[in-house]
DNA sequence: TGTTTATTTGCGTCATTATGCAAGTATTGA
DNA sequence: TCAATACTTGCATAATGACGCAAATAAACA
């Protein structure tokens, strides 16, 4: 099970693009330098991006299910570590599947459980995800080919 | 099928977060204001947050299958719209399966398709995935407990 | 018009997964 | 030690999803 990565986390500073140059679908018609785009997607495939590791399926599988999607919303808005009973009363599957969810959430680096006692909290790694959220889409950012890596906001950024 | 807001985007800017105040574990011992924090996650639950709409498991959904998450991948690194035939040419599945990938992708949001004679031609919607990924980013520091919203970077803010 | 190319869709199969119930484990308290 | 509490795990079931093949649709071309 590929989880979030435990410690650093940034992947992928912002940073400008690839080739980009005109861009637009005329594939690779100039010369073939290191930072040209890849001419066809087998090609593109071949190439070593942030991407490819930070678009890791097992994280958007653990979000995947409506239930489990409500539990972290539920988690995060409260802010602190939530008790397995408590969450379960946040919604209308038994506390045992609640259970099984929130393990799956764990593994996948979404939460984190501390038992104490005969207790175990769930709280959201907050800054796990963020990092790899915001990472991510610097990563989808470093491929785009419309011209907002030099500074203008193609996608949104300030 | 809910999917990527077409127009606009952010749901959610860097902000300061709910109460933040204390945090930590002692749940809603203080005063209860607006801004405070839900006592429990059934109280959490009820309240509205931009991470409620953000965290929209269709999205993933879509991303969370290996190859379809290759696909993407390799999509947003070639950097310009492609066809299915091309596409398939990355990958081991059957064209067909190809296909259907993409096509759940459309409809998620992620890509969007082009149609050109009797070709299709499916391209990432990077400002729309990196809007998105940047808004969810927000939603989660919202909820962060920790005093990372006074400027000090708890989630790796600047 | 008939053929080739490009993609989508119907269908059957196999694997995975979400769920509830019941039983099991672990911890606390009487 | 026994009982109650908090959670996890085994098991059966139903639903969903990924896949390949074959057939269907759509567009270009001879």
């Amino acid at each position: 099970m590929t989880q979030i990565n435990k410690r650093s986390g940034a992947d992928s500073k912002p940073a400008g693009r690839h080739g980009a140059r005109d861009a637009r679908h005329p594939a690779g018609a100039g010369r073939t330098t290191k930072t040209s785009r890849p001419a066809t997607p087998k090609h593109a495939a071949a190439r070593r991006a942030p991407i490819d590791s930070l678009l890791n399926p097992d994280l958007f599988r653990a979000l995947c299910d409506p239930t489990r999607a409500a539990l972290v919303a539920c988690i995060a808005k409260c802010g602190r570590g939530c008790s397995v009973s408590e969450v379960a009363e946040c919604c209308s599957v038994d506390l045992s599947v609640v259970s099984r969810h929130l393990g799956v959430l764990a593994r996948a680096g979404v939460l984190e459980s501390r038992k104490e006692g005969r207790t175990v909290y769930y709280a959201v790694r907050y800054t796990a995800l963020v990092t790899l959220l915001r990472s991510l889409a610097n990563a989808f950012h470093e491929c785009c080919p419309e011209g907002c890596g030099q500074g203008g906001g193609c996608c949104g950024s300030p």
